[in-house]
DNA sequence: ACAATAGTGTCTATGAGACAATATCTC
DNA sequence: GAGATATTGTCTCATAGACACTATTGT
């Protein structure tokens, strides 16, 4: 035992806190950043059809430098009398004037050179908006606020076996736009293995008018998305409290990315959802029932 | 647009970077720790029958206050010159003497006294280490490392509806032993959803010998493990190279704590393996051929 | 009447759980 | 030979995909 550890094991724990010098250790910012999501009724060609949905997430174009004109997640620092879900939830309500929704922390990016200004760790944060309140205002740093489609695609995979293990490449692109904007991205995911030591790599091969490492972050909550879409019930505050199954399904079919079958879909939802009395009506074809989410469902094991 | 925001813009990049004050913002202390688990054969009571197996994860005595004589995750500070992937690394191997692991970061906690010392946000990640290899030595922060058994169960659930929605509480036991020592938490899992918005907040009830908000820490990670055990390659990094087909699924068991049959085991992961030709053999049984990963297992999609 | 969605029924293929049966070793 | 695990086979049941069919509206 050293004769530091010695002593201090000699100190009460007050005496101990009251001499501990919290300026010992390097200390980096930390911000959070928000991946706000929705789902939104896109314009009908037919007023026999149903209107098509379209998974958007909000981004902020950056008023100054760095990464000024480009378009960015709202975010925002920690500070120091607040929790980080706390954070998140001030910084979404500043920036976008959004309260009451969904919120989950989804990973923490902290790579050294990810902000030119100053060493900052982000945690962000994934945030699900009920597509009838999006109505959205900038926050004061933030020139705009904007909806944007978002889509990511693979467009090449492949492996390699080396000596020691293995190597996986996937190549990502990664598309957002709306009627005015448009930014892209490309990215590269490394998955390695060698004898049992594994490590997973994302990297940001382009980036067109997307600011900071925020296409990675994108890409993480897009899959996180998908992975959770169907043993959670996350799907159900993108819609607003009272649904059509159909546009239940809508939803799960713009979160996957492909089309589903309606008789195997209902079957697969009906422990999720109550069916109400209520209908609706003047949907230019036979009207639906709607439904609401089950709260006990998940309620056995 | 504000006179500050004007001024901004009309700076170029590099005079902005110039100016950017990296004080103006609080900046917390941001550590990592570490989730450690290895699978081990215990003793066994008999020659003819298998060793049962063991999930077990490392705790460190802490030597200083505060928590001074507790036990609590292997942890240590971001420094400014490392990404919190790299500090992990090293955390690791000075604390533990473990290098070449899976690692895969967890969720990072942020609540403001959760470290009675100072604003500490702690990047929690999950270690995962082949049972032949866990010869731990402690670091010199740490009067002693070692393995201990964990467990988790819940022992109530509860749901209430509510005017606006409804609440999901459900109490957890976790326990944590060895020969010699044992700690103990008792925690709370609150989910409250109220039109639409929605949260999950955990609370410790009781910590017994447990350094922080570890427990915490160690449910989720346990969490995690029983989720992506199924539909990802972890379970391979606790065995070595070449395994049993009953190893593996010794390890699923110990990892979902609950007995699986055999039969079902076998088809569930033959895509995951590959046979080799050699046979483990002196077993007091009949023999077994081993088996090892196979990398081009999830190269569809 | 028509075009569209809403909702149900059914056949089939697949996979998991249960359990029986067989194989093969060490002591 | 006994006692254990290793490994395979098979029956059943639940579930997902595919697709056909019926129901019901607004215009």
């Amino acid at each position: 035992m050293t004769e530091k550890q010695t002593r201090q094991q000699a100190l009460t724990e007050q005496q101990f806190l009251d001499e501990y010098d919290v300026n010992r250790y390097v200390r980096p910012s930390v911000s959070v950043d928000m991946l706000l999501f929705t789902v939104t009724d896109e314009e009908r060609d037919n007023y026999r059809k149903l209107s098509d949905k379209a998974l958007k997430i909000l981004l902020i174009k950056r008023g100054v430098h760095p990464y000024q004109g480009e378009w960015a997640l709202p975010g925002g620092f920690v500070s120091a009398d607040e929790s980080i879900d706390e954070a998140a939830i001030r910084v979404l309500k500043k920036e976008t004037n959004v309260s009451e929704v969904y919120l989950e922390q989804l990973y923490t990016w902290g790579d050294i050179g990810r902000d030119p200004r100053a060493r900052v760790i982000s945690c962000s944060y994934m945030a699900l908006i009920d597509c009838e309140l999006y109505h959205i205002q900038a926050g004061e740093d933030a020139a705009d606020a904007k909806w944007f489609h978002v889509q990511d695609q693979w467009i090449q995979k492949k492996t390699t076996v080396t000596e020691k293990g293995w190597v996986i490449e996937k190549w990502v692109e990664l598309r957002i736009w709306n009627d005015e904007e448009s930014a892209t991205a490309k990215l590269k995911i490394t998955k390695t293995v060698e004898n049992g030591h594994s490590r997973e790599q994302q990297e940001i091969l382009e980036s067109h008018n997307l600011a900071f490492d925020h296409a990675k972050m994108i890409l993480y909550a897009l899959e996180r998305l998908r992975n959770k879409v169907d043993y959670t019930d996350i799907a159900f505050h993108l819609l607003p409290e009272l649904f059509t199954l159909s546009e239940l399904q809508q939803v799960f079919e713009v979160i996957l990315g492909k089309e589903l079958l309606a008789a195997a879909f209902r079957r697969k939802i009906t422990d999720k959802v109550v069916e109400t009395n209520q209908i609706r009506r003047n949907a230019g074809h036979r009207p639906s029932k709607l439904y609401k989410y089950n709260p006990n469902w998940n309620h056995e094991q």
